[in-house]
DNA sequence: GTTGTCACG
DNA sequence: ACGTACGTGACAACG
C-alpha cells in the first residue's frame, strides 16, 4: 500500500474550528477553542488515516501572487476576530512540538502550497489527503489526491475525489477551475460573468468543455442575454478562471518525505499548559507508531553524524600506501579525493591526508601515484569523497577502481546549492561552508567536514535529488562521453579548409583594391576608420571604442558601397576557417577522435558548457557553414544518431505557466509559432501568413528570454511602439504566461532565487540593485533562468536515462555529444532501429510534462545529413 | 587581460 | 531618463 501524507489548509480549518465550537478558555482568559478543533480534527484524521507524512500549510498576510492584481480582493475578506488571532501562534506552537511541519511562504496562499506539496506527493508515489474547508481545493482531486472538505463545522466532511466530482458536477478536477471563472465566487472577490450562475456555467461547460471553448463559440452557439455577457464579459471570465487556479509549483523548501510524523508525545506538556487535558490523552492513546516514537524520524535525524577528528599530514608515497593499506587505526572506512589531494579516515575517525599534483607537499607523489597507493580503499571504502569525481575517473579506469561505497562529488553539491560562485575550488568551498582551508593535504581531510555541511543545505533547501540523481550521476555519463569522442575526417575537413581559404584569399583581395590601401579586415578599428571614414558611410557609433561594425550594422549598410558585402563575406569565411577548420584540426587526438570537455559547473542556469573544443556552436545556420558537420562522422560500418527536443522550452513554460491555451497548441500537435500568429493576431490558423509566423516566432523566443519591448522591436525590425502592442496582445492571448513571468520576479525578489521544477536555484541579487539596468536584466533572467534550467534539467536526466539503457541493452551504441537540446548517439549499423527507438523514448519519457515531451530522430553517417 | 565579433541552443 | 533580449566559448586585435 502507498504511504500517505496529510497535508492542513491551516487557516481553512482554525476559521471552521473557531466558528463550531463555543469560546472556551484555558481558565486564564486564553482562548483555545479553535486551537481544540483544529487540533482534535487533525488527530481523528490521523488516527483513521494513519498517514506516515503530515504538514500544516497557513497563509501569511499580505497580498499574493493569485489575488495581488485584484485590488477588491483585500477589501473582501473579513478581518480575523479578535478571539481568533491569538489562537494561531498557540495553535503553531503546538504543531511545532509534535515536530509537524508548518508550511509558509510569503505571498502564496495556502492553496498554492497544498497544491505543490499534493504534487510533490504523487510524483513520489505517495498518498494525499488534503483537508480544507475551501472548494478551490477540488481541482487537486486526483488519482493519489483525494480532499477532506470540512462542509459545515469541522465533523460533517465530504471526501472529494474525482469520481465524486464526476458524480456531483459531470466534471473533471480541471473543470472545476472553468467553473468557478464562468460562475465566480463572491467570497473570493472572483467576478466571474454577471448572470452566470452554476446551472448555467454547468451547462456550457457540459456543451463545451472548457471556458476558452465556451467563450469561443458563444457568437455562435449561444443567444440573447447570455451570449452578449458571454462576449462583454469574455476577458473577464478568462482572469477568473486565473484566480480560480491554484499554483501546483510554489517553490517550498520542503520535501514530503521530510514530514515523517515522529515523537508527536513531546507536545504533551504544551497540550497541558493549555489546559486541553482530553486532546492529551487522546494523543498519548494513539498506537505509538502513529506517534512515530522509536525508528520513525526524518531521513535527516536518522543518519548518525560523524565527527572527522584531528588531520595528520602524512609524508610520502609510501607512508601514505601503508597507511591506505594496512590501516594502524583499523580499516580505512572513507576516502577522499581531489585533483591535488586525497585523504583517508578510519573507523575510529582518525584521518590522513596527503598532497599531491601540482602544488606538491609531497615531492615525488603524483595523482596518479595516489590512486594507485589508496587503490585498495578506493574499491572498499564505505564512502569516497571527491572533488570533481569526473576528472579523478580517468585515473580510476587506469587503475581498475570501481569503488564499492557511495561516491559524492563536494564541487557538484557545491554547484546544486549555488551555481553562480567566484571559485568551485576546493580551498573557496571550504571557505564558503566556513571551513578553514589549509594546505592541499588539509583541505582534502577536510572534505569530510565540508561533505556534511554541504548535505545539511542540500537536505534544508531540498536539492538533495538535484545533486544526487541529476548532477553526481550525469558526471560519469559525461566522462564516458568525452572519453569516447567525436570521430572527424581529417580529408573532409582539410578539403573543405582549402575552400575556404580559396574564399578569402579572393576576397582579401578584392576589398584592398576597393579600400586603395592594405587593411586589416580583421580590425575593427581600422574596419571603422575606413568605413566611416575614408568611404564615409553613416555609422552610429556604438562601442566604447569606436564604430560598431557587427554584421547587424553592416547588412543595413550593404546597399551603400559594394564593399560592404565583401566584407560581410570575409567575416563568414575566416571566422568559419579559424574558429572551426583550423581549431578541429588542431585538437584532433592520435584516435582520429575529438574529445571535448564538458563543464558542468560552468553555467548559472544548469546548462552544460563544451570547450576545447566547443562542440556547442558548430555552425548549421547558414548552408557554408553547414558544410563543416560533414566532417564529424561514425566510424566504418557504424551510423550516428541524433535526436532533438521539439520546441522544449515553449513545452517547459506551458506547463509551469499551465497555460491553457499553449497547452492546447501541443497537446493538438499545432506548429505552435503558427498558433501564436493567429492568437496575436486574431485570425484563423488558416489565414497565418508566413510573416505574422516569423513575428509570432520571435515573439515567442522573447518569451522565453524574459521580453522587452526595445528587444523585441530590434529583432523583428519594428519601432519599440508597435513591439510593446505586440507583447501586450500576446499576453491578453496567454494571460497565464503573463501570471508566470510576474510570479519568477516577483518570487525572485521575495526569496532571492528562482528555481526549475527539479528545484534548481538561481540567486538574482540583481533583482534589488537600485541601477535600473541591473534590476531589469535581473527581472529578465528570473523570467528565462527556470524556463532554460528545467530544460537543461531534463535533458541531463534524459543523458541518464539513455546511457543506462544503452548498457541495460547490452549495445555498442555510445553516447558522444549534447547541445543543449540534441543528443547523439554513435553505433553500429545494425543497431540503428532499436538505438533510435530508445533514444528518443529516453528523451520523451525523461519528464512528465502537461505538454509532452517529444524528440525528432534522424541518423546518418554524418552529422550533416542528421538533418532534415 | 579586455574588447569586439560571431558561432550555437 | 534610462538602454536591454536568455545562456554559452573562441578567435583576432590591441593595450
Amino acid at each position: 500500500m502507498a504511504e500517505k501524507m496529510v497535508m492542513v489548509d491551516g487557516n481553512s480549518l482554525m476559521y471552521r474550528a473557531f466558528h463550531a465550537l463555543p469560546l472556551l478558555d484555558n481558565g486564564e482568559g486564553v482562548y483555545t477553542n479553535a486551537v481544540f478543533g483544529f487540533l482534535s480534527m487533525l488527530l481523528k484524521v490521523i488516527s483513521e488515516e494513519r498517514p506516515t507524512y503530515c504538514a500544516v500549510a497557513f497563509d501569511l498576510h499580505g497580498p499574493t501572487f493569485r489575488h495581488e492584481q485584484y485590488d477588491a480582493y483585500k477589501a473582501g475578506r473579513a478581518p480575523t476576530p479578535d478571539e481568533l488571532r491569538p489562537q494561531v501562534p498557540l495553535l503553531k506552537d503546538c504543531l511545532t512540538q509534535m515536530h509537524i511541519p508548518i508550511v509558509s511562504l510569503p505571498r502564496y496562499e495556502a492553496d498554492d502550497m497544498l497544491g505543490t506539496l499534493s504534487r510533490l506527493c504523487e510524483e513520489q508515489g505517495i498518498d494525499a489527503l488534503v483537508i480544507t474547508g475551501d472548494r478551490d481545493a477540488f481541482q487537486l482531486a486526483g488519482e493519489r489526491t483525494t480532499i477532506l472538505y470540512t462542509k459545515r463545522g469541522i465533523t460533517d466532511t465530504e471526501r472529494v475525489t474525482p469520481a465524486f466530482l464526476m458524480e456531483k458536477y459531470a466534471l473533471t478536477p480541471d473543470q472545476m477551475i472553468d467553473l468557478k471563472g464562468l460562475m465566480g465566487d463572491s467570497s473570493d472577490n472572483i467576478p466571474g460573468v454577471p448572470g452566470v450562475g452554476e446551472k448555467t456555467a454547468l451547462k456550457l461547460l457540459g456543451e463545451h468543455g472548457t471556458l476558452e471553448r465556451v467563450l469561443e463559440t458563444a457568437s455562435d452557439s449561444q443567444k440573447g442575454k447570455l451570449r452578449e455577457r458571454l462576449i462583454e464579459f469574455a476577458d473577464q471570465a478568462r482572469f477568473s478562471k486565473v484566480m480560480a487556479t491554484v499554483e501546483r509549483n510554489v517553490p517550498l523548501d520542503i520535501d514530503p518525505r521530510a514530514c515523517r510524523l515522529h515523537d508527536m508525545a513531546d507536545a504533551l506538556p504544551a497540550l497541558e499548559a493549555l489546559k486541553l487535558k482530553s486532546l492529551a490523552a487522546r494523543l498519548s492513546a494513539l498506537p505509538a507508531e502513529l506517534r512515530g516514537e522509536a525508528e520513525n524520524k526524518p531521513e535527516s535525524e536518522t543518519e548518525t553524524d560523524r565527527s572527522w577528528r584531528a588531520v595528520e599530514p602524512l609524508p610520502d608515497a609510501a607512508a601514505l600506501r601503508a597507511w591506505a593499506e594496512t590501516g594502524p587505526f583499523g580499516q580505512p572506512m572513507a576516502v577522499a579525493m581531489g585533483n591535488a589531494a586525497c585523504s583517508v579516515a578510519f573507523e575510529d575517525g582518525r584521518q590522513a591526508g596527503v598532497a599531491t599534483g601540482g602544488d606538491l607537499l609531497t615531492p615525488g607523489l603524483s595523482l596518479e601515484d595516489a590512486v594507485r597507493s589508496l587503490a585498495r580503499p578506493l574499491a572498499e571504502a564505505r564512502r569516497v569523497l571527491t572533488h570533481d569525481v569526473k576528472a579523478l575517473l580517468p585515473a580510476f579506469d587506469r587503475h581498475g577502481i570501481a569503488p564499492r561505497g557511495a561516491v559524492e562529488d563536494v564541487m557538484l553539491a557545491a554547484y546544486a546549492l549555488s551555481p553562480q560562485r567566484p571559485s568551485f575550488a576546493l580551498g573557496a568551498l571550504l571557505e564558503a561552508e566556513g571551513l578553514e582551508p589549509g594546505d592541499a593535504a588539509t583541505s582534502a581531510a577536510r572534505l569530510f567536514e565540508l561533505a556534511e555541511r554541504q548535505a545539511e543545505k542540500l537536505k534544508a533547501d531540498g536539492l538533495m535529488s538535484l545533486y544526487k540523481d541529476i548532477e553526481l550521476k550525469l558526471a560519469y555519463t559525461l566522462y564516458e562521453m568525452e572519453r569516447e569522442g567525436f570521430l572527424v575526417d581529417e580529408a573532409e575537413l582539410k578539403r573543405l579548409g582549402e575552400g575556404y581559404a580559396a574564399r578569402i584569399a579572393d576576397l582579401t583581395a578584392r576589398i584592398q583594391a576597393l579600400s586603395g590601401g592594405p587593411i586589416n579586415i580583421n580590425s575593427p578599428k581600422q574596419l571603422g576608420e575606413l568605413l566611416f571614414g575614408k568611404l564615409g558611410l553613416p555609422g552610429g557609433r556604438k562601442t566604447a571604442t569606436g564604430y560598431s561594425t557587427t554584421a547587424e550594422v553592416l547588412e543595413s549598410l550593404a546597399d551603400r558601397h559594394e564593399i560592404v558585402p565583401l566584407i560581410l563575406e570575409y567575416r563568414k569565411y575566416f571566422k568559419l576557417n579559424s574558429t572551426y577548420i583550423e581549431a578541429l584540426l588542431k585538437l584532433r587526438g592520435p584516435d582520429g577522435r575529438i574529445h571535448t570537455s564538458f563543464d558542468q559547473v560552468g553555467t548559472a542556469t544548469g546548462r552544460l558548457s563544451s570547450s576545447e573544443p566547443n562542440l556547442q556552436n558548430i555552425p548549421v545556420r547558414t548552408s557554408e557553414g553547414r558544410e563543416i558537420r560533414r566532417a564529424f562522422v561514425a566510424r566504418e560500418g557504424w551510423v550516428l544518431v541524433d535526436a532533438d527536443y521539439s520546441q522544449i522550452e515553449l513545452r517547459v513554460l506551458a506547463h509551469m505557466a499551465r497555460d491553457p491555451v499553449m497547452l492546447d497548441a501541443f497537446r493538438t500537435g499545432q506548429d505552435i509559432h503558427q498558433r501564436t500568429a493567429a492568437e496575436v493576431y486574431g485570425v484563423a490558423l488558416e489565414a497565418v501568413t508566413p510573416e505574422m509566423r516569423s513575428a509570432a516566432k520571435a515573439v515567442n523566443f522573447g518569451i522565453v528570454y524574459g521580453i522587452s519591448d526595445f528587444g523585441l522591436a530590434r529583432n523583428i525590425n519594428v519601432t519599440r511602439g508597435e513591439a510593446a502592442q505586440f507583447i501586450e496582445r500576446y499576453f491578453e492571448r496567454y494571460p497565464y504566461v503573463k501570471r508566470f513571468m510576474d510570479a519568477q520576479v516577483a518570487e525572485g525578489k521575495a526569496q532571492g532565487y528562482v528555481t526549475t521544477l527539479f528545484g534548481r536555484r538561481r540567486y538574482l541579487p540583481e533583482l534589488k540593485s537600485p541601477n535600473y539596468n541591473t534590476r531589469s536584466f535581473g527581472e529578465r533572467a528570473a523570467m528565462n533562468s527556470p524556463i532554460q534550467g528545467t530544460a537543461a534539467d531534463i535533458i541531463k536526466l534524459a543523458m541518464i536515462r539513455a546511457s543506462a539503457a544503452l548498457r541495460a541493452e547490452g549495445l555498442e551504441a555510445r553516447l558522444i555529444l549534447q547541445v543543449h537540446d540534441e543528443l547523439i548517439v554513435e553505433c553500429p549499423e545494425a543497431e540503428r532501429a532499436r538505438v533510435e527507438a530508445l533514444l528518443k523514448d529516453a528523451m520523451e519519457g525523461a519528464a512528465h510534462l502537461d505538454a509532452r515531451l517529444v524528440a525528432d530522430v534522424r541518423s546518418g553517417s554524418n552529422w550533416h545529413d542528421c538533418k532534415g
